[in-house]
DNA sequence: GACTGGGTAGCTTCCAGCAA
DNA sequence: TTGCTGGAAGCTACCCAGTC
């Protein structure tokens, strides 16, 4: 069992854009010195003019312990294989999967970016609704911009005004990184009115992307379900008006995507009913079915608009998604 | 062996203070 | 004003001795 991924993500020595550049430094020292803790402390307040505090040092030292870039053995510090991974691949890519594996949010707030620039308010409100087992206070951004501050030091975000945005960088890795995280152990921790998410990962297997831009996905709709009127999130699937495998280019896109049941969604692959610009629901006019909950949620609602906000879907998708429907 | 309670360490949040 | 560090405080998990 993976262990328990790390709720507080801990600030870096050095400043906010440049978290990477000391923890390459302190992996750097460590693999030549193998200090002791005495010497890992005295390194830091060396190397930093404004750090004295062995009590802070410690925290640094004890989450990097955590996330796996070091480790201690007789005495001595080591380099762990987290950091060894990093050292030898010696590339973004590798920390930031490091990183996402081990710290809980940050994989959801690059999903969440994607959709457009975020400020501190809007960051820390993000992680608190998608993992509300962060519980950290309401209104807090210290906690909002240390994880903000390592994308940006990893050069996925930047500044731009008062807000944050994804880099062409940030950008790439989402692109990927729904299909590669879609093994993931995490499941969200709200719940479903007594049915845990836990009981619902268990129960239902076929999940096909990361969970993580899953509960972003859901979390944007707030609360309301289009067309299947499934309120469970354990029990939604994520639908994709272009489709994943043709075009992967577009599988991270928000607004690429919306959350139906399981039945709504094979239903949609199936081209059974589509979602014209105006977000009204089109019927293919040969769909029959005894089904009492598919008559009531799709043929009863045919040309009826679906309640979600305007700019939840790219028309743009949605036309190429109905141009390949003979019907429409 | 099982249970309980005290002590300790570690984790996390939050806020004050300082420097640019 | 903003960003960063230091440090206090609350909470939890774990360890261990004492008791039944």
């Amino acid at each position: 069992m993976a262990p328990d991924r790390l709720r507080s993500i801990v600030p870096m020595f050095g400043g906010g854009t440049r978290y990477v550049e000391t923890l390459d430094a302190v992996l750097e020292f460590v693999e030549a010195h193998q200090p002791t803790i005495d010497e890992l402390v005295g390194w830091h307040r060396g190397s930093f003019s404004n750090v004295t505090s062995r009590d802070s040092i410690m925290r640094r030292v004890s989450y990097l312990r955590q996330v796996g870039f070091l480790q201690q053995a007789d005495e001595r510090w080591r380099i762990g294989d987290a950091g060894w991974e990093s050292v030898q691949q010696g590339d973004v890519g590798t920390l930031l999967w490091i990183m996402c594996d081990r710290n809980v949010g940050l994989r959801s707030l690059l999903y969440a970016l994607s959709a457009g620039p975020m400020t501190l308010e809007e960051v820390s409100e993000q992680q608190l609704d998608t993992h509300p087992e962060l519980g950290w206070s309401r209104g807090e951004t210290d906690m909002a911009r240390q994880r903000v501050n390592w994308l940006r030091s990893m050069g996925l975000v930047k500044e731009r005004g008062d807000a944050y945005v994804l880099t062409g960088e940030g950008r790439s890795f989402v692109e990927d990184a729904v299909a590669e995280w879609s093994d993931s152990e995490w499941t969200p921790a709200m719940t479903d009115d007594g049915m845990s998410a836990g009981t619902c990962a268990t129960t239902i297997h076929a999940r096909e992307v990361d969970p993580e831009f899953r509960a972003t996905v859901i979390l944007r709709h707030d609360g309301e379900f289009p067309v299947s009127g499934v309120d469970r999130p354990g029990l939604l699937d994520i639908a994709h008006m272009l489709a994943r495998n043709e075009f992967p280019e577009y599988r991270a896109d928000l607004a690429n995507v919306l959350p139906l049941s399981k039945t709504h969604h094979a239903a949609f692959d199936r081209g059974v009913f589509t979602i014209d610009r105006d977000y009204r629901l089109q019927v293919n006019p040969s769909f029959e079915t005894q089904s009492e909950l598919l008559q009531r949620t799709i043929i009863e609602q045919d040309g009826e608009r679906i309640p979600m906000a305007d700019e939840s879907l790219n028309p743009e998708y949605l036309a190429q998604h109905n141009a390949e429907l003979a019907w429409v």
